[in-house]
DNA sequence: TGTTAGTTGAGACTGAGTCTCAAGTAAGAT
DNA sequence: ATCTTACTTGAGACTCAGTCTCAACTAACA
């Protein structure tokens, strides 16, 4: 729930150097819902060409350890990133056929999980719940294969 | 809850054929609990050197296809797979310092996701459900920072 | 305005995974 | 048992994402 403001003042407060590349980072960032790392290097370097990708790849894992950031590995293809100041925490519904990617609310989860942690001992940080599946569009479409191939001659069943 | 006789089944009615290389693989990927492609590469190339990684790699793209064996994103490095049939249904709790895996069944998460699919109309085919933390033994150790290092200077916070 | 430690750009580098294709082989047909 | 053919394999080149190195640069603060 912070704003770019207090992002960066977040970034001062802990010794890291306000840059305008990282500035210039994090104001592009927050343009997108879900983005890989290497959709981010364009889109900066269309605004500064100079910008070198290894500065946006630094500057997301920097976010990422503030907590503003949040990686995820969806089923195909590299990394999504999500920045989650100003946003609640959710959990994410992906169509296995047209990548379409839904984010919602569960609360009654949330619960659970604590309860399995205290279960084994764990103090518990973080967690990632994805549930994978054919959208209203896709499932009637006849072709139930995936979008992106997996790699081989067998045809039918989906995962 | 298959045994190695009706995997081999499987792949005949399937019309994928018996090789030695895949015989050898399934046999040795079922040794592990999770394994990294690279890690069953070298497993199986220690009983027969000649046998591709390609081969490695084509054969669990194959029996993930048959829903065989699972691929798991965990936080950090290579994926993890894990053959599955002969196991039931589980989810996973991971220690973010030492990378222990806890696996453990939750039902009433499993009833609560056909919820939310049907409440967007999905039709549900698999998920995941990753819980991280620190295990009793780590959350002791002074050293709360991640084994698996993010390239970073800032000290502190765990994501 | 000087000092200095943190940051950057450029490009080499790594590791994981994929692809290609000639040679080899499982499996059904004869 | 042998033939036939489509499927599978090994080897190595290749791709892509991400990381590393280091000299040059600069934000921050005195
Ligand atoms: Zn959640
Ligand atoms: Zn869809
Ligand atoms: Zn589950
Ligand atoms: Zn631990």
């Amino acid at each position: 729930m912070k704003r770019f403001v207090e992002v960066e003042q977040w970034l001062k407060t802990h010794g890291i150097r306000l840059t305008d590349q990282r500035r210039l980072v994090v104001r592009r960032a927050v343009a997108y819902l879900h983005f890989t790392a290497e959709e981010l290097v364009k889109d900066v370097q269309e605004f500064d060409p100079s910008v070198a990708r290894g500065t946006v790849y630094r500057t997301l894992a920097m976010l990422q350890q503030a907590g503003m950031v949040e990686k995820h590995d969806f089923r195909y293809g590299p990394p999504n990133y999500e920045v989650t100041f100003a946003k609640a925490h959710h959990d994410h519904l992906m169509c296995l056929h047209c990548g379409e990617i839904i984010e919602f609310q569960e609360p009654r989860w949330e619960r659970l999980q604590d309860e399995v942690a205290t279960r084994y001992k764990y103090q518990l940080l973080t967690h990632t719940h994805k549930l994978y599946g054919l959208c209203a569009a896709c499932q009637g479409a006849g072709d139930k294969r995936l979008a992106k191939p997996p790699h081989l001659h067998v045809e039918e069943m989906v995962a």
